[in-house]
DNA sequence: TAATCTAATTGTAAAAATTACAAAAAGCTT
DNA sequence: AAGCTTTTTGTAATTTTTACAATTAGATTA
């Protein structure tokens, strides 16, 4: 592992041969939450082993000693759920001293939005089942992912207007009245449909299309895309979205 | 460690006993932001061990079996610079696999943001020398420090809007002024004086003292305090300062 | 003592935005 | 063709933002 001599740590307390610090892993874990018809839920699998074993939890697991954690998200995700193309990024790292019955694991967190009717997530390795879940209705789960849930669904409410991680759960046209019911349903407040128009018409990053809606019942809404450079561009210069 | 049995992860490309991913460890890094008179710095140490011996580097190091990621991330702090009772928070873990040359070696970043004058870092334990660097004239870092670096600035330009990290590198009683120049240069941007304190005006968290300063060759601010609870009041309520 | 200096504080008017509604429009359905 | 539903536009009062200018209160200086 190492060619340095090993050193000690001193302190008050402690005098430990580097070799015993190397005696942890850690796992990453994913939140993988799903947006539809106003609508937030949360992707879990159900434990077909110990730790744990029959428990709801987020589909996680350890992180190979050659992988990077980035990639370990990607292909935990992919293990459990056989999802693929999934834009995860880093939340926070959970790492309190008991938080799993094997040992001293710490985990990182990743989160995602997605749209679930988009997805065909199937059980696969040791996950047992997987399942959409309500946000209104989360069984309990395994380790600390409770915990982990809450925060990152926090995470999520903040980032949305800093990130554009609301761009992937709305179609590639999509209407205004879509996009602002991704904000009122991740945020949980409602805006008046004409000033929330208003502000959005200064908003580079939405393309006004020509076509609209075809097949409804009422007056077709006009189609808008999603142009990431100019959001990139927005986000640059230090600006979010206020709602 | 465990009772188990050491179950097999399988998948297309591995197959290994569990044990084996109980061979990393993980650290903790401090990004201790100091602001003084409208500058940044950064405080380093000095490595006085190897690996990367005479290294500048973030005060970091490797955390203890029992420990909790958040309290080693405050022990650390204190073992390498003495110094204590800084509020650090957790910003981002750093997980590349070769990023450490003595093993596999994950590090959760901690940042905080403190007034220089008020404390004596000394360098202490491995530490040969503890120095505040400006942000504009940075040594070339040990490990990915640099880029850890970059990171918690980042993240520290987008959390001063949504906590009150700023608070604590003013004085007890404070003027607008003072006030203005810390988001001034955190933020790296101007603003009008007037504009601002009006702006300011309505922020409930600041309280207007009848007192002022003394011994000034000019018209003396009038002093202000703040309320950490009315400020935790309005982030509750899901607002930010929008500067 | 009065003029001067510096930075704090207040003021102002035009422009822009927010707000709370109301009205009109555009497709389907009956 | 009338009615339904939702989109879209309009409006007027209010508030906020913006870019400055003017005033104020101490200390310093002549």
């Amino acid at each position: 592992m190492s060619t340095y001599q090993p050193r000690l740590l001193q302190n008050d307390l402690y005098s430990i041969p580097i070799d015993e610090f190397f005696k942890s892993a850690f796992s990453v874990d994913c939140v993988i939450f799903g947006y539809h018809n106003c609508e937030l839920k949360i992707l879990l699998i159900q434990r077909g082993t110990e730790p744990f074993e029959n428990y709801w939890a987020l589909p996680g697991d350890l992180v190979y000693p050659n992988e990077d954690l980035d990639s370990a998200a990607i292909r935990v995700l992919n293990d459990l759920t056989t999802l693929t193309d999934i834009p995860i990024s880093q939340v926070k790292t959970f790492g309190k001293v008991n938080r799993h019955p094997l040992g001293r694991v710490i985990t990182i967190a990743y989160h995602a939005l997605v749209e679930p009717t988009e997805l065909a997530p199937h059980a696969s390795s040791w996950a047992s089942r997987t399942q959409w879940h309500s946000l209104k209705n989360v069984p309990q789960l395994a380790f600390d992912h409770g915990e982990i849930l809450s925060a990152s669904l926090e995470e999520l409410k903040s980032r949305i207007l800093r990130e554009d991680i609301w761009a992937s759960v709305l179609p590639e046209k999509f209407s205004l009245t879509q996009f602002q019911q991704v904000f009122e349903t991740i945020l949980g407040k409602e805006f008046d449909k004409g000033n929330f128009r208003k502000k959005v018409a200064n908003f580079k990053f939405l393309n006004k299309l020509t076509e609209a809606q075809t097949n409804v019942s009422h007056r077709p809404s006009q189609l808008y895309t999603f142009d990431a450079q100019k959001f990139a561009q927005m986000k640059a210069d230090g600006l979010s979205l206020d709602f």
